[in-house]
RNA sequence: GCAGAGAUGGCGGAGUGGUCGAACGCGCACGACUCGAAAUCGUGUUACGGGCAACUGUACGGGGGUUCGAAUCCCUCUCUCUGCGCCA
């Protein structure tokens, strides 16, 4: 959500936004805000003034009870219901007129950095920066499950009997490497200074609502029935969730964190699980950093973020690349954002392995995370950004494509090796 | 799950129908003292909104109600604490 004062000094400026977004549709709804606006303010001005006349009313009406002067009083308190009538017709307009502000204002998107690309959808993201050589290998390299079954890593039938389609059970190394890339990671980012946190794994509606649209809410979030929980979709949620409502101090800040948590999503819509294996699952595990940040310091932030999780996966040796999400692909809530990719030997191209956002203000406005900026004195909104460390079963699949060595085996490059019992490949199925 | 208590500013915590946006304390800001600091003393300090301003409105967990008037009374929901039960 942006700040209304944006639409009533700058509206041309919300409005080349969204054109930037190809998103003209909503256009309209500039103009439509600023009218609301207005005579929301109308409304105030009016209802104030009456509002004022009632406190008046009442505290007369208080003196002259003392008095003991009856016949007045109750002259005084038939003049102040017609008022209070007054007060409730306005009230009642105020509220409708605030609903379909709120509404409107929900879907007009943050405003974007002058550095985004412009492009209509995912197919004109811009390629970034490039990490380690994308090497080609010498043999044909099989699709994940196949390498995933010929080390006795997985067991799917099982998961589609207890669970249905979209989980899996990991076994053995694999699943020991699992944990050890989770652990690996987790211990990465502490070294980078983040404060390691597990968080909730559901959180109330009021809190889903604050960090994601409807639209998103009911393609992801699965709902625990009869009670007002759902199931995180990512630790962000709840590690987001945690500042709601509340004022920091502005030593506290930056607040860098960084979380552990399964995830949770239905995965509905356009995409759906259609591919075999385990890149689109209903159920994985992630390693998650954010920061909650002074509004000057969050550029500087982004670039350090996306640049940890780049660090993180050229440490494990697997090729990755920035790629920069353009305009029309960025999600509304977000100013900038870049998906880091891995490099696929088998299908010769790169596949994201996580996404890095800085939202600015937006999200913050919406959920009421504010800071004491002790220059103005004032409660400020902070800026909050966020960005996957690493998701298991998604690196999984470069690891194993990258690592898999011309006899079947898969090498274990050093950083892991503690995590792995000192183990430097892991071996076939018998 | 049952019973009782409770939810008030950045924090702790008074306040049980009008003079309460809220005592007091902590914290914070500024000033004095000091070579400097600590301690001490003084002043200020709830938030959000409308208005050029004077000024003004709203908010005491959420929602609804009673009343001319609600932090205060009633209903309801949520959460927290204490005891009991249940389970690791």
């Amino acid at each position: 959500m942006i700040d209304i004062n944006l639409i009533r000094e700058n509206p041309e400026l919300v409005k080349a936004n969204l054109k930037k977004k190809f998103q003209d549709k909503k256009l309209p709804l500039v103009d439509e805000i600023a009218e609301l606006d207005k005579r929301k303010r109308a409304l105030q001005a009016e209802g104030d003034n009456c509002r004022a006349m009632r406190n008046t009313l009442a505290k007369n009406i208080g003196l002259l009870m003392r008095d003991g002067k009856k016949e007045e009083a109750e002259e005084a308190k038939r003049i102040s219901k017609e008022n209070n009538d007054r007060v409730a017709r306005i009230e009642e307009e105020t509220a409708e007129i605030e609903t379909r502000l709120k509404t409107a204002m929900m879907s007009i998107p943050n405003i974007i950095a002058d550095d985004v690309p412009v492009g209509r959808d995912d197919s004109e993201n811009v390629q970034g920066k490039v990490f380690l050589e994308a090497k080609e290998k010498p043999f044909d390299v099989p699709y994940h499950l196949d390498i995933l079954e010929s080390l006795g890593g997985i067991d799917l039938d099982a998961a589609r009997r207890t669970s249905g389609n979209g989980f899996y059970y990991l076994t053995g190394d694999i699943a020991r490497l699992h944990s050890a890339v989770l652990n690996y990671a987790r211990d990465f980012m502490i070294d980078k200074g983040f404060t390691y946190c597990i968080p909730p794994y559901m959180i109330r509606s009021d809190v889903v609502s604050g960090v994601m649209s409807f639209e998103e809410m009911e393609g992801m979030m699965y709902k625990i029935d009869g009670e007002d929980l759902y199931l995180i979709g990512t630790s962000e949620h709840s590690m987001i969730g945690r500042f709601m409502g509340t004022v920091l101090s502005e030593d506290s800040l930056p607040q860098t964190l960084t979380s552990y948590s399964p995830c949770f999503r239905k995965e509905k819509g356009a995409h759906g699980i259609e591919e075999r294996g385990i890149y689109r699952i209903h159920q994985f595990e992630k390693q998650e950093m954010i920061v909650i940040c002074k509004p000057e310091e969050s550029e500087d932030w982004y670039e350090k973020m996306w640049n940890y999780t780049v660090e993180l996966f050229v440490s494990m040796e697997i090729p990755v690349r920035q790629l920069i999400c353009c305009s029309g692909d960025l999600a509304d809530l977000k100013y900038k954002s870049c998906d880091i990719e891995a490099w696929s030997p088998r299908q010769k191209k790169y596949f994201e392995v996580g996404s890095c956002s800085n939202l600015t203000d937006a999200q913050a406005r919406r959920l009421g995370i504010r800071y004491k900026n002790s220059k103005t004195g004032k409660n400020e909104f902070a800026h909050t950004l966020n960005n996957t460390v690493v998701a298991p079963p998604r690196m999984l699949i470069a690891f194993l494509e990258n690592h898999l060595q011309p006899d079947g085996t898969v090498y274990i490059p050093e950083v892991l090796r503690k995590y792995m019992g000192g183990k430097s490949k892991i071996e076939l199925k018998n």
